[in-house]
DNA sequence: TATAGATATTTGTATAAACAACTATTGATA
DNA sequence: TATCAATAGTTGTTTATACAAATATCTATA
């Protein structure tokens, strides 16, 4: 695919920031374009696919509604209703806390873990994927995103 | 905010690799929800948006409806209502063609162009909103993108 | 021990994304 | 010049996002 300027047929930016944040959001469509085609025969969304991962982090312990919003890439989704739908599936179990009856526990079922080990299969070896960037500059990349928040 | 690590609350990736995705998909997310708050008051959506500035690049010529899906920043959205939406606004006019009647020809207003040349002002110079990081790195950051994609 | 405020989650609702299926028009060709 | 495939755009439908408002529970304190 190449440069941005041939990904979406623009000649010039007004700098190299705008450039960017156009490059950054591109990329994130594409990548999560890449994804949901990966996951759709696996029934689950880019999103409950995150939500799984950081149950699986905590697993066994469970986490609180709270928690997984906190550690989702998208802040923005309402966790609820992602959590239902896995539950819904099979893949997380819930409970309200006994010590505090405004929290939810929420924790990834064997069957969630299943699923996520299949997937982990499926995207196999990741850096498979990018063949024409080194592991350091993939660093170097996360590092400059880092610094572009801020 | 700082690191991804810091961001999503967690301390290990699988990979620079995973770890590169996710950044790239947090800090689109991020931005996403910055340009969504910034635009909202004047009533356009960021793919609105950027449909807008990419009939600008045009203007005065028109585009087709094929031609704003082939630069969207996103290539999934729904370029026939977002052009609707958009008009309904008057900030955009649309013309079947005369010499092929499938196709649609799309230009900016001057009422469009008001609009962006507000937008300009407000997101005003772009890199004061990214004070730690230098034009170099940035330019640098758009080149890891792309060679990330292959 | 009422009560106000804080906290945690859920629900409502308008808008947008994902993607397939459909319509209309044109071009090629038999 | 009919017919079929290709092209350009539209519409339908299910699911998800954005965000505000509501509910439920707990905590501090007067």
């Amino acid at each position: 695919m190449g440069s941005i300027e041939e990904a979406i047929h623009q000649r010039k930016f007004s700098s190299v920031y705008d450039k960017a944040i156009v490059n950054i959001l591109f990329t994130a469509s594409w990548l999560d374009t890449l994804n949901i085609q990966q996951m759709k025969p696996f029934g689950v969304s880019p999103q409950q696919y995150n939500v799984l991962r950081i149950l699986r982090g905590a697993s066994p312990d469970a986490l609180r509604l709270s928690d997984i919003t906190e550690r989702m890439i998208d802040k923005n989704s309402n966790a609820t209703r992602l959590v239902e739908k896995l539950r819904q599936k099979g893949f997380v179990k819930r409970e309200v806390c006994k010590h505090n009856r405004r929290q939810v526990d929420i924790w990834i079922t064997q069957k969630g873990l299943e699923l996520l080990a299949e997937l982990d299969v499926l995207r196999g070896n990741v850096k498979d994927n990018f063949s024409g960037i080194s592991e350091k500059e993939v660093a170097q990349l996360s590092e400059l995103l880092d610094k572009m928040r801020g």
